[in-house]
DNA sequence: CTGTTAGCGCATTCAG
DNA sequence: CTGAATGCGCTAACAG
């Protein structure tokens, strides 16, 4: 009724629609005084051109996805301001999806984006330890994938990662020489391909200091606070460890908060360091010490991988890989004497 | 060539297209021998119906825009986690648009999604003192929209919000009983609904103590964090504030730093309260006392208001307003002695 | 229960 | 430089 389309603008300026459609295309093949008179009369009625006709039209969608395991996260919050900052500066719009580290809702988006709803996906991935045949589809529609952080190692595609390896086998090698002996390494999920990377980093760390590696120090703990803090206190009862090496920032803080509920010092009975994105490290108490990823750079470097295998057609595929390097930073936390 | 649709499934089923069509709907009149038929080859076939394709013809996209100032915010990211879940329950897919409070962004963001390309918009705004005539646009275009946190008053639409004046008041109070008597206020920009709210709590509670109001204690800060510490430098040296209600968490954070960088105890010489949504203000140094937003209910809210007008038809416009309570918990940084 | 038909709004041939 | 015609892939009457 009173919702306006190509073909009444078209109407209403005495043009056909094809010439609308030149206007707002920037095509070249227009009168400049019609294009201005086009654009004027569709800036007064209000008309823009419907993005789902042209998508479907073009076959593009000037879209791209990008899936995470979540949001409230200052790391992968930080990565989706680089993402974006790329993404919009080549006019793309941006969907966003949640995994929860669930697998099936992570198969679940996938399945769902083969519909060219979505020009290239970006993705931090949620299941290791399991059969990822339904990436392949994606290439099969041509949908470029690029990977970041979190990647799996036996679908070939575009990687963006941080040097993790060294950059665990530094950290621990920073704790043992402060003095720590007994160090535990905290862990959500070891399968997943970070948590393996950084415990690796971690034992190779152990042997070359001539400390022997020892398995209950290895720390599998939750993505529910409270059973975290259940297991951290067990822990430290029982094996009373004199370092910690956490692989990602959540199972810092609950260390932090247990310490502060067990009356057990940080640095003086324990020695921490973090995988960690906190822009506030520096405030903490004690400060803390953190292994910190180039967050902001890493989803940039994502974003730039995506869009140039989105740019090279179907020519030739994208497979990259980028390495950014973490920075680590000692702290009080970690602090000898 | 290689890609399916819907015309070459139904040649290769012997079906016609609206069989397909009806099979992936869900729709009660088909067989449900061919339906699984049907979605079994699809299956085989890789075949997903193609979005652009059934939104174009149904006016309808399943999406929503989330317009906001930032993500690499902890109030924010949790806002959106709650909006997230709300909307995937409800099969959504969701669209991220970052302002950075550049208020011509959150025009162009807006003028973009006339064209049908979402079915709502829920955002938090930018440009308070602006002319806001582009989002009566919208209102003809049918497409509901519901403001969360930062909202502009002259625009009748729905709300979620939270307590802030009753809040500032509280949280001032609790800063006089606990001895301050030259409480500056931090706001990052003045003219923003939140900064207006949360400034008239301050003042209030300050008449209602019989504290004369200082124009020079109202600190109008920066975003970017070095200026923000210089403009605070030169207040606590200048003015010697014995306390600080920061509007924000980003200032609260900045004050922490000046004090450690400046040798100014807190709270011995000056106390701290401060919004925030920092899951770790326990864990600062000294704990940091604060009005916590319910961020992610107030997500959840806003989608729930959100669908409510979608739902609605055309009925009639959703105008509900909700105001959320937030939480204030007093801790070491802003206690007496 | 299934097929035929028409058209969602737009971009692009191809003529002129 | 502009217009007419066609189809992107899908859904929803309407028949049967």
């Amino acid at each position: 009724m009173d919702s306006i389309n190509i073909k009444k603008l078209a109407k209403e300026l005495n043009l056909s629609t094809s010439t609308i459609s030149r206007a707002f295309r920037g095509s070249s093949d227009i009168n400049k005084a019609t294009k201005e008179r086009v654009l004027s009369a569709a800036y007064e009625l209000n008309y823009e051109p419907n993005h789902y006709a042209s998508n479907l039209r073009e076959q593009k969608s000037n879209t791209i996805a990008v899936i995470v395991p979540e949001i409230a996260n200052n790391f992968f919050s930080q990565a989706i301001n680089g993402i974006e900052r790329v993404a919009r500066e080549k006019g793309y719009h941006i969907l966003i999806y949640l995994t929860y580290d669930d697998f099936e809702k992570e198969i679940s988006f996938i399945n769902n984006l083969h519909s060219g709803r979505v020009d290239g996906i970006i993705m931090s991935v949620s299941g290791e330890a399991n059969n990822h045949d339904y990436l392949n589809k994606l290439k099969k529609k041509k949908i470029p994938l690029v990977f970041f952080d979190r990647v799996y190692e036996d679908i070939d595609t575009a990687k963006v990662t941080s040097n993790d390896y060294e950059s665990s086998f530094s950290a621990t090698e920073h704790l043992i020489n402060n003095g720590c002996k007994n160090i535990a390494y905290l862990v959500v999920n070891k399968s997943h391909s970070i948590g393996k990377m950084r415990m690796r980093g971690y034992t190779d760390a152990l042997a070359a200091h001539q400390i022997s590696y020892r398995d209950d120090l290895i720390i599998d703990c939750s993505n529910d606070l409270e059973q975290t803090q259940e297991i951290l206190k067990q822990v430290f009862n029982d094996l009373k460890p004199d370092g910690i090496f956490a692989s990602v920032e959540r199972l810092a803080i609950a260390t932090y908060q247990v310490c502060q509920d067990q009356n057990i010092r940080i640095p003086e009975d324990i020695k921490i360091i973090s995988f960690s994105s906190l822009e506030i490290a520096a405030l903490l108490n004690p400060s803390l010490s953190t292994i910190t990823q180039p967050a902001l750079e890493m989803g940039i470097e994502a974003a730039k991988l995506l869009f140039k295998a989105i740019n090279s057609g179907d020519e030739q595929m994208v497979t990259d890989q980028v390495v950014c390097k973490s920075q680590i930073i000692g702290r009080k936390s970690s602090a000898s004497k």
